[in-house]
DNA sequence: TCATTGACTTGATTTGAATCAAGGTTGCCT
DNA sequence: AGGCAACCTTGATTCAAATCAAGTCAATGA
């Protein structure tokens, strides 16, 4: 784990004031923030912390993408979540005294992060009500998100999950067809979605020979979005229909 | 649903400072919070609020269970967690704005709750620090929850999840022999396990005659808990062991 | 250039748990 | 008492996905 300055690109305050976190900070708060901030370099698979590790820092990408993760003994992982430039991770856990980190962190690819010191902005949280309630409402959030993570393990199958990880790529508002790299390999994203990469496979393969997309390397191009999002309700099968449930939990409007 | 005192046993202020959330509280803030306060009384199977609705209120329930599901179409039903007394719940979604439940809550059987206003509290969260720390702690646990939940359903199996159930509700310390209620019906236990009641029924079933535990009705005897640990971890073959996760998250110490 | 490695695919087979289909118990209500 | 309805159990069968076992393909590197 190296710390010196990685990217040509300057750090600019407007890239932490964009960080949902510390959108109400004032200038001092940002201050201080910015005093307790390492910037990081990961090489690709380079681990960032163990699960079980003391959790003093929280963290934010700037570049590649880091895998949140779970070991068993033999080596085999179940990935739960992978984060993208922009978002943060760790940060839900920064207040609890000795707290230790749930899952392990790990880079995808060589990747660029921010990391803060929770006990700097916890000081920061007990005098910013404001901020507090920031947090809070990540954390909620953050809760219906593994709701529905568990809804989706177990009301619904494989292909919906991944059909689903496909769509969550696609702006809503398009409905012909669409074209998007897959940002991270196929095993990881079959990882998040608990799917073994044989049958992760043969999903997509069946999708392709179904005509609704077409798969090369990485690229996935999708004849009509539309078709897929219908695809993916009849996937729910073989029970009928399953309650579609969106991101945010709320069910679709009739 | 009716609003009306129920138990005999009179509301102390104690059972209220009892409750982690109110702990902080001074006197004119519990005030406030009484004064916002209603009682409930659920009949069995009687539904307390819809998964989609408006969430106005969070609750502690008294006497009973509360369950909290996700229904599907046709009709079945997840059940994500179980309430039991002295437990609060939906208090995480207290302070999103126009936020809806992300479950339906029903009672299991009659039950005595109270419930709370999220207004009232959220206002007392802007002046209390102390109690928004309360409040960010126990989010923290709900994510560390529901990661935990996520491990579970990836990489335990069944049996795994049920005798994880079980040690649940045996004290720590015991060693020998111990013996239980269900304290709700099996079909709810399989479904909050995620299992089907006819496949609970058979790994109970293959427990008992493994001589580990004998099955009453709702009571369980447990002959040997210690041989029973023993056995939840060679119930993660057949991939060998996987590793053990703790309530909290951490790695038992070796 | 060829070897090696890692990512992915494809096919054959197994398997844990679900489903389908009857039962059995228990307790409740008339 | 008798009938009904939950709740639970048991057995036979099916099925989605995992596992096992070879592959292919592309990228890296000596």
């Amino acid at each position: 784990m190296q710390s010196q300055p990685y990217s040509q690109r300057p750090l600019v305050d407007q890239e932490l004031k964009r960080v949902y976190l510390f959108a109400g900070l004032n200038i001092q708060q940002l201050e201080r923030v910015k005093q307790s901030m390492r910037h990081l370099l990961l090489a690709e698979g380079e681990s960032l912390f163990e699960q079980g590790q003391r959790a003093e820092r929280f963290f934010l990408v700037r570049e590649g993408h880091i895998k949140l993760l779970r070991l068993s003994l033999e080596g085999s992982e179940k990935v739960f979540e992978v984060i993208a430039p922009t978002q943060t991770f760790a940060e839900a856990i920064m207040f609890m005294p000795n707290s230790v980190y749930p899952v392990s962190a790990q880079a995808i690819e060589p990747s660029s992060l921010l990391a803060f010191e929770n006990k700097i902005f916890v000081e920061i949280l007990k005098e910013s009500s404001d901020t507090c309630f920031r947090l809070m409402f990540h954390m909620s959030r953050r809760i219906r998100h593994w709701i529905n993570e568990v809804d989706n393990l177990t009301l619904q199958n494989a292909t919906y999950r991944l059909i689903n990880y496909i769509l969550y790529h696609i702006p809503s508002n398009h409905q012909d067809s669409y074209e998007f790299n897959l940002p991270i390999p196929k095993q990881v994203i079959a990882s998040r979605l608990s799917i073994k990469p044989e049958t992760f496979s043969r999903i997509l393969n069946s999708l392709c020979q179904e005509g609704l997309l077409t798969v090369t390397g990485r690229i996935i191009h999708i004849h009509q979005v539309e078709k897929l999002r219908l695809y993916g309700q009849s996937a729910l099968l073989p029970n009928e229909h399953y309650e579609i449930v969106c991101q945010d939990g709320l069910l679709p409007k009739k």
